[in-house]
Order: C-alpha cells, then sequence, then structure tokens
DNA sequence: GTCTAAAGTTAGGTCCGCCTAACTTTGTTT
DNA sequence: AAACAAAGTTAGGCGGACCTAACTTTAGAC
C-alpha cells in the first residue's frame, strides 16, 4: 500500500515542469492551461493531477485547484533546471530557438545528474572562450575555414 | 493503404539500432538475440519486426531471418551515428562508462540534425583543447580551484 | 529418419498516456 | 435567482510497447 517511488516518467516530469512554470507566471495552475501548454486534453490533464496526487507529488481538490507538495516541486525545479541548463548550451552552440525547444524537451528527461554537472561546467568554459565558440558556430571543420571570406551572406 | 512514414519511434529506432550491430557483429540478426540486447522478449521481438517489415524497414521471412531495407539501413546508421557522437561526446566531457550509457540510450532519440551537426563541431574543437577539457573535467568552478592543492586522491 | 532442445511464433493480456463525448460544478452576467 | 459559459470531471476507448504461456518450426544429435 506504500508508493514504491518509481523514477518519475517523462509525462510526469512534464506536468510538473508546467505547473511550476504556471505558478511562478500567474500564481496559480488552473487545468485549462496545463492542457494548452502541453497541447492535450483537459481531460488528460484531470487524470494525471489525480495520479500525481495519489503520488504525493501535489495536492488536489476537485473543481478547486492544486498545490505541488515539497516532493513536487523539488522534482519540478529539478526538471526545470536541466531544462534551462540544456537551452542555454543549445544556445551557445548556436542553434535556432525552435531546434533548441524541440530538442531540450525530448533530452532534458535523460539527462542525469552527473551529466548535468558535467554539461555545467562545459557551459562555463565555453562562454569565457568565445573565439572557439565562434569556430563551433561556424562549424570549423577542424582547421581551415571552408573559404577565405565570409562576408555578407 | 499507403505507408504515413512516421517519424520512427524510440523502440524503433532501438531495434533498428541492436539489429544492425549484430549484423555488423555476427552476420546475421537473430530474435534471441536482439531480445537479450534490449532486453526484453523474444514474442515483443517477433511483434515488432513484424510491424517493421510492414513498414518496409527490413525484410522478414517467418522463421527464416531479416534483412535490412535500404530504409531502414539509412535509418540504423542514423541512429547509430548519434550514439557515437553523444558517446564520444559525453567521453569527452570525463563521465563514466555507466552514466554515458543510460543518458546516451535515452537522448540518442531526442537530438536533431542541427544539433548533431552543432555538436559534432563542438567536439571537433573540444579534442584540440586539451587543457580547457581538463578544466572542464575538474568541474572549474570558474575562476579559482576549489583547493589549492589537488595532489594524490 | 527420429527426437529433442533451442529458436521462433501466436494468443491473450497489462499498463501508460492519450482521446472524445457527455456530464457536473463554478462563477459571472443580467 | 436564473441562465449560461467556461472550467473541470467521468466514462469508455485506443494504440504503442511490453509481458507470459502455449504452441510450432528448425536443426542438430543420435
Amino acid at each position: 500500500m506504500k508508493t514504491p517511488v518509481r523514477p518519475a516518467s517523462s509525462a510526469v516530469e512534464d506536468y510538473l515542469e508546467q505547473i511550476l512554470e504556471l505558478i511562478n507566471t500567474k500564481g496559480y495552475a488552473r487545468v485549462v492551461d496545463s492542457a494548452q501548454r502541453l497541447s492535450i486534453s483537459q481531460a488528460s490533464v484531470t487524470n494525471m493531477v489525480q495520479k500525481l496526487d495519489a503520488e504525493g507529488l501535489l495536492k488536489y481538490e476537485k473543481y478547486r485547484g492544486l498545490v505541488l507538495t515539497t516532493a513536487g516541486e523539488a522534482l519540478a525545479l529539478n526538471i526545470t533546471h536541466r531544462h534551462k541548463l540544456l537551452t542555454d548550451f543549445l544556445q551557445l552552440l548556436g542553434l535556432d530557438e525552435r531546434t533548441i525547444y524541440h530538442d531540450v524537451e525530448g533530452m532534458e528527461h535523460h539527462v542525469s545528474p552527473a551529466t548535468v554537472h558535467a554539461i555545467e561546467s562545459l557551459t562555463r568554459q565555453l562562454k569565457r572562450q568565445p573565439a572557439l565558440l565562434q569556430r563551433v558556430r561556424e562549424g570549423a571543420p577542424s582547421a581551415e575555414p571552408k573559404s577565405k571570406q565570409s562576408k555578407s551572406s
């Protein structure tokens, strides 16, 4: 009868992430908004919210609203952190918004703490190496540039 | 009646990746081996293989074996490439085997071509910056080291 | 050639996360 | 307070990917 504390599925992480953002943004999280943000039906949100309540990640009262528990908030903060880190990292590499969003959305659920730490470290170092970063963005072939001059477009 | 060519699920990519590796390793791919490698039942493999055949990613003959089609092989090579790239990248950051395997297995399905390209570029540049890489591995705090000396362990 | 173990397959089922349609509650308008 | 729209909920279903148990085929030992 106790909760086995499964590793939190990608779906669960997505819900918590959105809920936290809604709370930070508008002060509260409504089912409609979550549904819209996640591009799924309200019914699905209601359903998941009930499951999350059962798992102790949030407190839910029918028709009334919901609050994250400490555990839920911790998880939400954690996934949010991974999200920001990856976004920051990919931005550094010069990728476009759409690609970043898409890839981060997929990858964020699979990055372990050790890797988070390593990428944080890498990001810090890269930020102090604008020249290197520039070469990365240009897709520097390894040594010499693709063409002698890269003026306008 | 035509095949909609859906984006290939993570599961599909995993199967194709393993099948290709088996073929490269032992010259052929048997259901048992795939099952073992993917840590799933033989029944599930048979099932998926039939679906992959229907989708034109491989040619399958009951009890006989299977061969990747051109489309299937292309996909397999592609996911294999992403796998190697990510592994290589995380290795560069000094992460341990287990973590790398786990994270790559999860992330490889969510990395778009543009990101692949960018990470390739980054990896190339990093390989020529052993000093920077060293700082990354040490989790260099940003400026000064955590302690004045880092001798033995 | 027969028999048997290993490989492969089929049938039937589970769980997760999503859906639509129908219904209920809430809260605002008049 | 009646009525209505918006939000929320329930019920019933579906597809993907997995499982076990029972059955079939294959191929090697004898």
